[in-house]
DNA sequence: TATGAATGAGCCTTCATTCAT
DNA sequence: AATGAATGAAGGCTCATTCAT
């Protein structure tokens, strides 16, 4: 009678769970086999019995990540669909930021996601295609609405699409790729808590960048 | 005290080098001792030699990748003093890009901060001190001048101009690294000769966000 | 006290098919009871549930082997006692080679059988006892009567009687145990199709090298 | 100055020499590195540093056996060239025997060379090539001699002539291959000091075949 | 009776490091 | 100053086996 979601208490669950926490803290090939059984409770060999090699746990983390963190937090965060491109922009950014700097339990989905992109596996297409690819386009169609009215994007506009995209996810990344640089530049600033500010910060300064390309002015 | 840059024949800066080029492609903990001396032409044994340790060697390469790559980008690129500050920073953000992405001969420079900060050693405290700090003060400097006008930073203030920072700093890290993803979500996009292309993107929607700030606007 | 060759649908039986066919084909070292287990369609524990473990499967099949082989060629074919000593020998050698090159359905009761003389394992003492001893007495008495008339062997006699066992035997295994090398020194000889050819040979061969013998002819 | 020969103190030739005991003892599969180093005096992992893994090891003790057997006990034993026929096969039939029956200190070359033949592992190929086809064609040009007078061997003729070779070659290799059935068989029959005898009878018995064989009577 | 899950010993290999020269 | 050889710790993985159901 499992009350706990989804009945974590089988091996096969706990090893996913601490596989997740050790991937996302040290890494694919830095994460020890031994240390992630050691977590989980289980025997060395249990990882191969049940996912074939390390590899193999790996891809099943990176799944029951893709799902659960999409779930959790979608991209939308239960907006309604007549939203302002603004609100949806808003909410996607803060959505995002949750994501990779939250702290609820399983806290290292976004993390671990942060950590393939920086330094990918063989595992990368499939996470791109999955669950990257998805977002990226629900962002480009914000931004599409954002930079003109109605008319489909095309030729050039695809492309200042596209870098728009890259600035907004990019300034999204830096609060979690470059934490520890942060912490070393500026010892008391942000922390957690301060995921609605900086949701504030990167929604106005892109919402003003993006209505300043749409100016077209100069250079 | 020899100086590198001239004679690299010599087995330590053989190995700097050849160290250099690796960990900027694996990364400290991925990179093998066996794979630099290979490349440098050198005994295994040369690293614990001439470094004491595997770590001795990383900081090494880092103390001469911070010098080398500020003396062959600095922030202003040879720009004239009394240069508009909208110059200064597009000027920044060009040489930070060239830095990350460019693909001259000590190509590994740039490659070899941006693992540093995504993914950071016990080095990282230094790197930060002799590298990144100042090029941080310079571009929260113009960041200043764009803000407002001539009164210093304080309180709130520095808030902003440390967010803009983190927002700058977190477009262009993404170019690279995010290379991967972009990579597999648009084949055909940015290849390195777009750095100029990439450049006038950030620029413009930067000094669009900062302006957007200024103005205050509610969100 | 089940009959197996009757009802094979059973798992034990399954399990003697299968590991038939592994443990003739790798060896009983090399054979791993998940692929046997695999063949059989049935679970891993298998194994150790009816024969208690792999060794004790092992013994099970080379009882099944001794049984089924010698039942299925008689060492005599279904000669008539009446037969020479000369046909005799012919039908003994032609037998031999078709248990060990046969391609049967059960086809690897002879190679079995090379397989556990070449490599032995512990059961080694009952295939004697029960499988190779019978054949060899057999052989043994078609010798005698080929080397002398009437008196029975003793002394020296025993010896030359051995010995000729070992030559025929030996040129019959020859083409099983050396079977790769046979392929890499003659890419395009001798198939499962050559197995008369190969007993017409060994046959001729052998019958005159013991009539040589008993001519006693000096070296 | 190493008085025995060729220095084998030294770490990788020590471990080539309890390589070739253990690799002839268990075979390739089922000996394990750690024994071969135990053996050796040395650390695990001076397999890798040396050979490379631990087929590399096996390799370099097969050429070494390869050359070493060969040197100690060429097939001609030193004999004059206007031996006969007949002199020659004997030679060739005692110094095989010799090579997997003796008991000389390195005793694991013909062994393994009989381990290798039941038994291939990747390395055959090479073994066939550099080391058994050699021995063949010198064997195959005996019985040349032996059957024919002056005439090149073809066609059929050449079919007898292989036919003839694995006769004599499987009858050698019984004695080793099957020695511990033999054991079984005749408790007190047939040690080391016996090879004399053995050579004797497949001397004996094999040229009284391939006179029948040349004798063309029918079967 | 039969099974899916889990185990622990042991395998080969790789690594940064140290030693003797 | 520099090297080839050797080291021991640790890693991922495979195996026959046992456990709980």
């Amino acid at each position: 009678m499992e009350d706990i979601s989804k009945k974590t208490d089988d091996t096969k669950g706990r090893l996913i769970e601490a596989a997740g926490e050790v991937f996302a803290h040290h890494g694919f090939r830095s994460a020890t086999v031994r240390e992630i059984c050691s977590r989980a409770g289980a025997n060395v060999a249990a990882v191969n019995y049940h996912f074939r090699d390390k590899e193999g746990l790996y891809v099943a983390v990176l799944e029951h990540s893709l799902q659960s963190a999409t779930r959790k937090y979608p991209p939308d965060l239960g907006l309604r669909d007549q939203a302002t491109p603004e609100e949806k922009l808003r909410t996607f950014i803060h959505s995002f930021l949750l994501r990779i700097l939250g702290e609820g339990v399983p806290a290292w989905h976004g993390k671990l996601m942060a950590r393939e992109i920086a330094d990918p596996t063989d595992a990368l297409g499939r996470v791109v295609q999955s669950s990257i690819r998805p977002l990226h386009m629900y962002l480009a169609s914000i931004l599409s609405d954002l930079l003109k009215e109605g008319k489909p994007a095309e030729g050039e506009e695809r492309d200042v699409i596209f870098l728009c995209a890259m600035s907004i996810v990019g300034q999204c990344l830096q609060h979690f790729t470059g934490r520890r640089v942060i912490a070393a530049l500026r010892p008391k600033s942000f922390n957690p808590a301060d995921i609605e500010r900086i949701a504030d910060h990167i929604t106005r300064f892109s919402l003003a960048g993006i209505r300043g390309l749409r100016a077209g002015g100069s250079l």
